[in-house]
DNA sequence: CCGGTTATGATACATATGTATCATCAAGAG
DNA sequence: CTCTTGATGATACATATGTATCATAACCGG
């Protein structure tokens, strides 16, 4: 064999110059040449490692897919050791608001791809649909131990719980992104649902009857 | 004065075609050529009623929040008159979800260009920021009004419910869109929230204690 | 009726972009 | 060393698209 060069890495830089583009100048923006410059590459390196724009774009989309994933198991093992539903749940739901800049342009870029698969049928819907669903699984289940722990009080329906509280973290995040809201608006918003939700008398001192 | 034609009748045709194209197949796959080829007219016509297609991006934009707007109203108009804060404010937040096709088009539409308004600093932000925050002013209110009129349990920040409340919608709207959820089943999350809100005991029969 | 303004058609132009082709270099195998 | 194969560079090609230009028809005021 000639020289071999890793293709894994090569693909990696492509991918991220593209998704750089994407969070700065849009989606929409994106075309071969200007990935391949913002990556320092040819043209034709760029064709090389991705035959086609398609395959490009899907790649990436992976690429998202799976940094969020290995996101969320960061965040979940870095949860502190007396591991409350709560905790849980709250770090579940940290990781849809755009905080940081590498943050915000995930989900600029998400969110277009997300924009893009609502019509577009070719492109695969599974990250937006497998994985709320998974997602709201989880929560669901947090919620229903949490319910039977004692930790969560009242009785309700976990499952509209969860897809609610998963539909106000995006719906947040898409509101930070288009700037209505500030990051540490919406993390206050979202703290203060889940202070209704576990008992928000328990919480806010000085309110207790 | 020539033959006069009724520009604003010609312009809306114009910008109706282009929201079917944008509904139907993504507003990236909007081309003037298109648009002209839909509405039924020539090429030359759309650029003489919009002289860019900047400018028509931006009237179809502005039209969309027109009719958003009369769509609320019409909505508000209709409710019955025992006029609850419970019945406005699910009126309110019933139009973010996407229920028959041409609200289905119109929010895949907005969203798309919410996405462009993320990066494309030109593309004017205001109808997705001060839209928003108007409409969360009048949430804020109506809770207000309604926890004074004992309506609505228990003390809390209204302005959060409502900020909440709004991005639940919102976010249940887009999961409605990318298919996620059905519209009936987000509009039985909303429903079910809204019941939290205004005391779900004396809403879901057999469970008062 | 006629001149001028509005409205519209046909077409040209420049450019950007995805994709394809041809050539060349590098490096390890035999 | 050389020769095969992987990696990369330069460039060509076809096309789509936004925009501009030229011409012409329709209509109304004087």
């Amino acid at each position: 064999m000639p020289r071999t060069v890793d293709h894994a890495e090569r693909r990696a830089t492509i991918v991220e110059a593209l998704l750089r583009i994407a969070g700065r100048d849009g989606l929409h923006t994106v075309t071969l040449r200007g990935v391949a410059a913002e990556a320092g590459v040819s043209l034709r390196l760029v064709q090389y490692y991705f035959h086609t724009k398609q395959q490009l774009l899907k790649a990436t989309l992976d690429q998202l897919e799976h940094d969020s994933r290995s996101r969320w198991a960061t965040r979940l093992a870095a949860i502190p050791e007396p591991r409350t539903a709560r905790a849980t749940i709250e770090t579940l739901l940290a990781e849809a608001l755009p905080t940081d800049e590498p943050s915000r342009t995930f989900h600029v870029v998400w969110t277009s791809y997300a924009v893009l698969a609502m019509t577009d049928g070719t492109l695969a819907a599974q990250p937006f649909v497998a994985g709320p669903n998974l997602l709201r699984e989880q929560l669901t289940a947090l919620f229903e131990s949490a319910r039977s722990s004692g930790e969560l009080p009242g009785h309700g329906d976990s499952a509209k719980e969860a897809s609610g509280l998963l539909a106000l973290a995006h719906g947040l995040g898409t509101s930070v992104l288009v700037g209505q809201h500030s990051p540490a608006e919406a993390e206050g918003v979202l703290r203060y649902h889940l202070d209704g939700l576990f008992g928000r008398a328990a919480l806010t001192p000085g309110k207790t009857p």
